[in-house]
DNA sequence: GCCAACGTTGGC
DNA sequence: GCCAACGTTGGC
């Protein structure tokens, strides 16, 4: 079982729009690195913090599960959608999605600025300069202590 | 809204 | 294959 961390931008869809969802497709991956993480990677019943990303406060507001393992973005051959590319062909997707599950809200939010303030988790990817991956991968030890700091 | 950091593109 | 130009991310 591994945990992540999954960036998004609240004004296009966060914690509350999941919790409203129930289950969503992570869709608009852009990325190789990150395309194959998930694709190799991650795993169903996978854990992942939401955070909310290029908001007033950047952090992690809940818990989220993978419900389903990587398969084609299909937005990727949308004309019209935000991610569309047109270089990715149907007959051999370039981009893929996982679903994933709304567990719960924190009780309060862990801001990154929280974050960055605890030596222990200074190898956190999300804390480092000029990290852009939208999807990274977060210890057991990193993933117990943040959930510690929730009290 | 600014801009640093970094990924991608494309000319050569 | 190099690298400058360009686009995107995301904190501040």
């Amino acid at each position: 079982m591994k945990y992540w961390l999954m960036k998004n931008e609240p004004e296009d869809y966060s914690i509350d729009d999941l919790k409203n969802d129930k289950t969503e497709p992570w869709d608009g991956i852009r990325n190789y690195q990150v395309r194959n993480m998930i694709r190799d990677d991650m795993k169903k019943g996978d854990h992942a913090f939401f955070y909310h990303s290029n908001c007033e406060t950047p952090g992690i507001y809940g818990l989220m599960e993978i419900c389903k393992e990587s398969y084609p973005d299909h937005t990727a051959f949308n004309k019209k959608a935000k991610h569309y590319d047109k270089k990715s062909n149907p007959e051999a997707p370039t981009w893929l999605m996982v679903d994933v599950k709304f567990k719960r809200k924190l009780k309060k939010v862990i801001s990154l600025t929280e974050l960055k303030s605890h030596k222990k988790l200074s190898n956190m990817k999300v804390v480092q300069r000029g990290n852009r991956l939208s999807i990274t991968e977060v210890s057991k030890q990193d993933w117990l202590y943040i959930l510690s700091l929730e009290k």
